[in-house]
DNA sequence: TTGAAAGCGCTAACAA
DNA sequence: TTGTTAGCGCTTTCAA
């Protein structure tokens, strides 16, 4: 490693002919220099191809442009899909355009957990933005308790209210909406018995989605409730059930798209057709599975990619949750729309 | 964000009753303190909660502590896939195992090359592990210039030997070798006309695939072969032109299973069955894909993760590109074995 | 509008 | 073995 000695700030100063401060004030857009000055010093820059040393920087402003990205538990099954790829561009594009960092804290089990809190606490970023799957996660906690700024990916688990203070913030499509417009599509349809498989219920994403199919129903018969996990296999094994407890059934809405992979795959192999037999729709959109089913499935969207932007611009714009003076008014959670994507499941 | 000044190395050695410099060795691991000071020191840490500040270590120590993933092009349809998201947990844990931070620096177009480049060249971070797609990136070019170590992830297209000089270090798997016992499995099987589905041609691991196909034939119809680019709907195309061309094969390789799992639908629409007419065999192993097609795929597994966490250990372990002193002696490259999963496709 | 100077919290000689 | 001290490169009062 070739230790070139990289121009400082003092160099550039010397070869603009003026005081550190001045060059400090133009390399940070201060607006209280001559132009001429200005000038000479942007040229000294770029002659010198100076790079301000972000270290020497934090240690005076306790700034440090960059923010935690903290996903946890990333099992393979889940972390290996599309969601999060997509979350993290979108957060990444937010964050490079206001040139902070993005630092990726992945997690697996207890110790990581403790980890994790104490980089967070340790004050080497300025905010988090948190991924947490499970509802009993102590992560979250912990990482309020380091009084980061923080936004929540996805509905946290814990009640929104607390002594009166407003909620953590977060994003996060609207699972119930999403379900609830699902279901109806299939009583558009004509369907009478319409089946759930749910994802993992210990996921505020799986509750919701069963909230919104009770909506949408006048009374649910509970016979046509199966739960699933979010995974192709939790879907084989709910439909299988769902079809011995009600074979009667006309229609499945399944959690996700892989749930309904999954439902899809048993549903052929006993013989019903769809959506002639039984209307199936999804959750997610996810493109890889949604168009490659057989056949391609009707389902949800969500905009992942921009829940992610707007995650990092919530932080950046100061709705994270440790505020500093001001109150923050709105409200703690910003839901976005779904849609639904017809194919030829239902 | 309430600003509890955080307690700092001279408040440790205030209460441990030591200088600075000694709370500094003991932080650090210097052998070289009694252990009565140590305890002491060690105890003050505790009860304060400290935690040295990172940006004022960098600043002396001109380390930091702190790597950069960069994935360059993350197309939806390639950075979608789970592929990253498993090299990024090999990675993850190889560096938290050494206490270093994953800082994830994702591109797209070249307005981001550069300002990649300037990141990486600005010294902010220790070395790089880098995931270019392309043959024609600039991005490689720019990071190399940059003078910082770095591992490439798949080998890089360039050539490998330069100037009599060790080519750029990179891990990758064995594409070429999968790619042959794939093929010879489908001989194995008796099947004698056996077609081949390339991956993105400006991809090496493509290149490589379509090598493997060639070695294993005794000589190749050029019929047979046709340019797919990793996507289900390339696999379709080729798929459709395969046929065409050649209506009595007998077998296919697809250079991936979302290129596999498009050629299945189109022999499915064809009327051929898998595997008695046409037997298939993909490559990757990626679960949420193999297990759910119809049939379930045999292909060419590939340990995504233990690459990612191959990278992260090479830079640690300084193989990364700009050495200092000793010449590097292992050969560039680290190249995986893959190994043949059945399933029923083939 | 500009410059001088005082640190930010830490490590690493060097002395003791 | 421990302490003293001199910066690392930058921002930010404060004076000029």
């Amino acid at each position: 490693m070739t230790e070139e000695p990289r121009p400082t700030l003092e160099a550039v100063a010397a070869r603009a002919g003026v005081s550190r401060a001045t060059v400090s004030r133009v390399v940070n857009g201060d607006p209280g220099v001559r132009e001429v000055l200005a000038e000479k010093v942007r040229r000294a820059v770029d002659e010198l191809g100076y790079v301000p040393n972000r270290a020497a920087r934090s240690l005076v402003t306790r700034r440090h442009d960059a923010v935690a990205v903290v996903i946890a538990e990333p099992e393979t099954r889940v972390f290996a899909d599309p969601f999060f790829a997509l979350q993290l561009r979108g957060i990444s594009k937010e964050l490079t355009a206001h040139d902070i960092q993005l630092v990726l804290l992945l997690t697996e089990g207890r110790d990581d957990h403790e980890r994790v809190g104490r980089y967070l606490a340790g004050g080497h970023v300025d905010g988090a933005l948190v991924f947490s799957l499970h509802l009993d996660d102590p992560l979250p906690g912990i990482i309020r308790r380091a009084g980061l700024p923080t936004v929540f990916g996805g509905r946290p688990g814990w009640p929104q209210i607390e002594e009166g203070g407003p909620g953590a913030p977060y994003v996060d499509c609207d699972n119930r909406g999403g379900a609830r417009e699902a279901v109806r599509h299939l009583m558009g349809l004509g369907r009478s018995r319409i089946a759930h498989i749910t994802g993992a219920l210990d996921q505020t994403s799986a509750v919701d989605r069963l909230d919104g199919y009770r909506d949408a129903l006048a009374d649910v018969d509970q016979g046509l409730i199966a739960e699933g996990d979010f995974t192709p296999a939790g879907g084989e094994r709910a439909m299988r059930e769902l079809l011995d407890r009600a074979p009667d059934l006309d229609a499945v809405f399944a959690a996700s798209d892989l749930t309904a992979s999954g439902a899809l795959r048993v549903l052929r192999e006993r013989g019903r057709r769809v959506p002639d037999d039984v209307a199936v729709v999804g959750f997610d959109d996810m493109l890889a599975v949604a168009e490659q089913t057989e056949p391609p499935l009707t389902t949800v969207r969500q905009d992942i990619e921009e829940m992610g932007r707007l995650m990092a611009g919530m932080l950046l714009r100061g709705r994270g949750g440790a505020e500093r003076g001001t109150e923050p008014v709105e409200p703690a959670g910003v839901v976005l729309p779904t849609s639904l994507v017809r194919r030829d499941s239902a």
